[in-house]
RNA sequence: GGUCCUGUGGUGUAGCGGUUAACAUGCCUGUCUGUCACAUAGGAGAUCGCGGGUUCGAUUCCCGUCAGGACCGCCA
């Protein structure tokens, strides 16, 4: 028999047809005679019923949870209707009952609210996977990739695949290797992202190109990260860093309408990478509550506190937020625990500051006279009950702790809802970073990413100043996007490798052919990828990646399901020309 | 590489230096004609992750190990 409708549709309209159901049993209830199944499929729940005196009675004594059912009935108006489900009205009377498939005792229950513990749910993905939440995930998902594509290609984009098998690249994250049978002793590395290779399809003269691109990154997992990943990648010529900016905000908007019906009219706020690290102390701000870092460094360097002032003196700063309210609601105990927090990021302490009666207490008081007082809370616009914590430290130091305490504060005391979409555009990267421990420059994004034509004698003369045209779209403080236009010129790329102390040969051996390719005409060019399974995650308001990843991998690295990576036999190894030790 | 949390019937939790190892749910059996977390009566089901130590005695305390999770480093 051929299905007819599925479990989700049927309503008082549908009243007296006779259709054809397929479906899992979620759940039997036998009142002694009088029984029901809620039969569960992709689309919902129908109601069937069977009445005492039916011929298929004893045919249900058999039926347990999980079974897979075919059922034709007849729709009817229920007696006692449920208002929690859209076929609530309705309930099929059955006629006919087959038996598809029987179930053992599922090792988890098939609901929405599974209590089981995450191995046992990655153990059983797939039965994980039958419960309607997870469901909608990727429904979702899908929708979401139907929206970019729709968006993409109506703007003349071009999806084209590039390569799984590729080349290991120098920097960034740790490659994931494949050895070669044919090339004995040489290896392939799963790509990172398609960079080099949608800068050579522009080279190509695509113009506009873009691939729901699989990622790979051997480095440790998060309950945001995953070793293999989705990008939304994308890449054009011709196009600026505005025009850049323009279409990918509206292929967002699109999204937003097409998959939460969420119209957003404004223009996305931009703001500099330097004006994040110094209001927020974080590249990816939260913006959906206030709290910003102020830096009372000249305060703090008129105190008697010999612990700023050592600090200033050794090149330090003195940041402090304002935690409206917290006065009362943070007691030394939770402060502790504040302190704490910030040590993780290499703060030493976290000095505070209560506000009560006009007047200031806390354990650094007496190291402030009452000008200094004065100025301190009007800096810092304190008002009666707020608390006001201060780290003192170098630079990254301070920005990094109450950058990330600033967002644990507001967790802690719900100062967001997670609908609220505060998409922003961070701009004006740094093209480096020096690292004092390597004693070199860092691509700050990646070494192909353009300087900014203003700055390009900084280059030369301190390339710690100079500017990036490179850009990252934030949301929610998640990174969901960035990218960057490209260097198109040999002599740039050239001179931004050897900035970052990339040999000639060393140059010439990983990336040959892309300074060969810059020689024959290559456009203008630039691009952005956007992470989907953080989209995913933040439209269906989940903070764990493994919610959106239909086969997610644990915090090792390993899929507990089929139980990769595993140890393979010699002789594959023997055909790989490998050994492994120990 | 490091820090912290967790590991007890199928599932999720409670508990404690000596217990008949508790509770919920699921499962099994009976009763039940309007349930939708059906109700109700009964029942089965656990060498308390693994190894070692302390102790008269360890599920409980200690050490190690394995597994899961969160985080720091790492993630151009």
């Amino acid at each position: 028999m051929k299905r007819t409708h599925n479990n989700g549709e049927l309503t008082i309209s549908n009243i007296n047809q006779k259709v054809v159901l397929k479906g899992w049993v979620s759940k039997k209830r036998d009142l002694g005679g009088l029984v029901f199944i809620d039969l569960r499929d992709r689309y919902g729940i129908t109601q069937l019923a069977f009445n005492p005196d039916s011929p298929l009675y004893p045919k249900t004594l058999d039926i347990k949870s999980e079974y897979v059912l075919e059922v034709l009935g007849t729709v009817i108006e229920r007696a006692s209707k449920n208002k929690n489900i859209t076929t609530g009205d309705i309930e099929v009377i059955v006629d006919e009952l087959t038996i598809l498939n029987s179930s053992k005792l599922t090792p988890l229950l098939i609901q929405d609210d599974t209590d089981a513990l995450e191995d046992t749910r990655l153990k059983y993905r797939y039965l994980d996977l039958r419960r309607p939440v997870l469901q909608n995930n990727f429904i979702v998902r899908h929708k979401i990739v139907q929206a970019v594509r729709e968006f993409l290609n109506n703007e003349e984009f071009i999806d084209i695949e590039t390569p799984i098998l590729t080349k290991s690249t120098p920097e960034g994250a740790r490659d994931y290797l494949v050895p070669s049978r044919i090339n004995k002793g040489s290896f392939y590395a799963l790509p990172q992202s398609p960079q080099i290779f949608k800068q050579l399809l522009m080279i190509s003269g695509f113009e506009k190109y873009y691939q729901i691109a699989k990622c790979f990154r051997d480095e440790d997992l998060r309950s945001d990260r995953q070793p293999e990943f989705t990008q939304i990648d994308i890449e054009t010529s011709f196009m600026d860093q505005d025009d850049i900016l323009n279409v990918s905000e509206r292929m967002i908007k699109h999204v937003m309408k097409k998959v939460k019906e969420i119209d957003l009219t404004e223009k996305f706020p931009v703001i500099t990478y330097a004006y994040a690290m110094d209001k927020y102390g974080i590249d990816k701000p939260d913006t959906r509550f206030g709290m910003m870092l102020e830096n009372i460094t000249d305060i703090a360097s008129k105190t008697e506190f010999v612990v700023f002032t050592n600090n200033i003196a050794n090149g330090g700063i003195v940041k402090a937020i304002n935690v409206k309210g917290g006065a009362s609601l943070y007691s030394r105990k939770k402060i502790d625990k504040l302190t704490d927090f910030v040590k993780k990021y290499r703060a030493k302490g976290l000095a505070f500051l209560k506000y009560n009666d006009d007047k200031l207490s806390g354990s650094i008081v007496k190291f402030l006279n009452d000008d200094l007082q004065k100025e301190l809370v009007e800096a810092t616009k304190l008002q009666n009950n707020d608390l006001l914590l201060i780290v003192s430290d170098q630079e990254n130091v301070v920005n990094q702790s109450l950058g990330n305490l600033r967002n644990h504060i507001a967790k802690q005391q719900q100062l967001y809802s997670n609908d609220d979409y505060d998409f922003l555009w961070v701009i004006d990267w740094p093209m480096f970073e020096y690292k004092e421990e390597h004693q070199r420059y860092f691509s700050l994004h990646h070494p192909f990413t353009m300087v900014q034509s203003q700055d390009v004698d900084k280059l030369d003369t301190d390339p710690a100043q100079a500017l990036a045209y490179c850009y990252d779209l934030v949301v929610q403080g998640q990174e969901l996007g960035g990218g960057s236009i490209r260097i198109h010129q040999e002599e740039v790329q050239n001179k931004v490798f050897d900035i970052l102390g990339i040999s000639k040969e060393e140059q010439q051996a990983k990336f040959g052919f892309l300074l060969d390719a810059l020689k024959y005409g290559t456009p203008p060019h630039g691009g952005i990828a956007f992470g989907l399974d953080r989209l995913v995650m933040l439209l269906v308001h989940t903070e764990n990646i493994r919610d959106v990843v239909a086969f997610p991998k644990t915090n090792s690295a390993q899929c507990l399901l089929t139980e990769a990576p595993s140890f393979v036999a010699s002789e594959q190894l023997n055909e790989l020309s490998l050994k492994t030790i120990k």
